[in-house]
DNA sequence: TACATACAC
DNA sequence: TATGGTGTATGTA
């Protein structure tokens, strides 16, 4: 199909939208409706804190059990704890955050009523923007993002036949991954280890083994690369390829590609991958997880293909839209894809040209259609930071900072990079993060330089907060250059 | 330049 | 009883 121009989408948005149901109707607030945005983001607080406590990546899947029911069970073991406490805080930011970005939306629209002619300008520049980015469309290449299924707890399932249909997690205090049993549960990766138990009592756990787990990613990168010797890993469990000179010199369809993929990565390590493809890295990411687990999709080649996929997709499920951003876009009225074109003036009126740009992207389905290996030069830092058991000692904290600035000298070494600027970490016991830095006239690498350094910032900081408790210390050296 | 926030995995 | 580590990008002053 011929590339949908953009006044022919906005035909199919208007046309889509029915004048008789309101909910779905561009708009300006009424008076009722506006106090209904102010109820609920007035009951949000206690809403928000309840799906926060679910955790980073319980919004990104789908569930079993009632994810409301799960998230009550969470905050029930959560409640009272310091990090609770520090949830708490956070989810209160954002929800006044939210109020003054609601209030703001208010003015902006008192101030240009729809349909009147600064109204129309905006419009018309947006659809501008949107024509250019149009125009930008690469539909030429399969891009093909591989994502390997529950990757930690498949290796370890191939260690322990017997953990088998069980509901396992592979982590101590916070779990790194879950099987799909105990998601079942409402499990998550990045779940301290107590609550997932409070959520499935018979949960086993087993302590994780990174060894195992990059030489079994080297294995299967090195399968990935007789498809693509030119890839992109994005970390040890997920790659993006580009398979159209493959196909091409193969003469083979890039169906039967990717299940021959599959298929070698099945036989050679007894993992199963899932595959999306598309003409774009987020396109293909996003189709990765249509089929999981152990599955493959492919995104037809068209524009008009790209923009049906994401009209219905939640903005949550985009890559770089986290839980901060969905309750923004949520605030403003956008849960999908799809209603970022019908609220294009709104969103340029309160959050800008810069964020409609990457928003419009989103509704578009437009990304970069470019793979290529992450290059040393880019690298942008070298850190090192672990938790403890919280204390104010001061001798105590300056060995475990001792002990960061080692590993990160190790690591610069080991690297071959030298460094200008020098962070210090922090947690509190409270679980609220600091960072003091300081620019060096001269390069560094060595551990006594980055341990002095650090150590007059945190003396610094014990003298102004006498008593500070920490539960974290790390330090990081940046403005890197190569010294290979 | 210094610091915080958001995000991914 | 109890919630990780490494790195990038971006906004703000």
């Amino acid at each position: 199909m011929e590339s949908l121009s953009v006044d022919e989408q906005q035909a199919a948005s208007s046309s889509s939208t029915s004048p008789s149901a309101p909910d779905t109707r561009p708009t300006s607030i009424s008076p009722q409706k506006r106090r209904r945005v102010e109820d609920s983001t007035n009951a949000a607080p206690h809403a928000s804190l309840l799906k926060r406590m679910g955790g980073p990546s319980a919004g990104k899947a789908g569930l079993a059990l009632d994810q409301a029911e799960i998230n009550r069970r969470i905050y029930e073991a959560s409640k009272g704890s310091k990090y609770f406490e520090n949830e708490r805080r956070n989810d209160e930011r954002i929800t006044r955050k939210v109020e003054a970005m609601l209030a703001r939306m208010d003015e902006r629209l008192r101030a240009v009523p729809e349909g009147g002619p600064e109204w129309l300008a905006i419009e018309k520049k947006a659809d501008a923007l949107a024509s250019k980015l149009e125009s930008t469309r690469d539909l030429s290449r399969h891009i093909v993002h591989c994502d390997m299924d529950q990757f930690y707890g498949a290796v370890e399932l191939k260690r322990d036949p017997s953990l088998k249909g069980k509901a396992f997690g592979v982590g101590k205090g916070v779990l790194v991954t879950a099987s799909y049993e105990a998601r079942a549960y409402g499990c998550r990766s990045g779940m301290a280890t107590y609550i997932a138990e409070a959520l499935c009592p018979h949960l086993i756990t087993v302590p994780n083994d990174m060894q195992a787990y990059v030489a079994a990613s080297q294995d299967v990168m090195s399968i990935f690369r007789r498809f693509d010797s030119n890839l992109a890993q994005a970390s040890l469990d997920e790659a993006y390829l580009d398979v159209t000179d493959h196909c091409r010199i193969n003469g083979v369809g890039v169906d039967d590609t990717i299940a021959e993929l599959r298929r070698q990565v099945r036989e050679e390590t007894g993992l199963t991958v899932s595959v999306g493809v598309a003409p774009n890295t987020m396109l293909a990411k996003i189709g990765s997880d249509k089929n999981k687990p152990d599955g493959q999709f492919r995104l037809e080649a068209t524009a008009s293909d790209c923009i049906d996929f994401m009209h219905a997709l939640p903005v949550r499920k985009v890559p770089g839209v986290g839980r901060v951003t969905e309750r923004i876009l949520q605030a403003l009225g956008v849960e999908t894809c799809g209603d970022i074109w019908r609220l294009r003036v709104r969103i340029a009126l309160v959050l800008g040209d810069g964020d409609l740009e990457w928003l419009l992207r989103y509704n578009l389905g437009i990304a970069s259609s470019i793979v290529e290996p992450g290059k040393r030069e880019e690298r942008k830092s070298v850190g090192r930071e672990h938790t403890f058991q919280p204390t104010n000692d001061p001798e105590r904290l300056l060995e475990l900072l001792r002990e960061s600035a080692d590993r990160v000298a190790e690591d610069l070494k080991k690297l071959d990079f030298v460094g200008k600027r020098v962070t210090l970490t922090c947690k509190a016991a409270d679980f609220q993060r600091f960072t003091r830095d300081q620019t060096q006239t001269g390069y560094v690498s060595q551990a006594d330089d980055i341990f002095r350094i650090t150590r007059t910032l945190l003396e610094h900081e014990l003298k102004i907060q006498p008593g500070l408790s920490l539960r974290l210390i790390g330090a990081r050296v940046s403005t890197l250059k190569d010294v290979r």
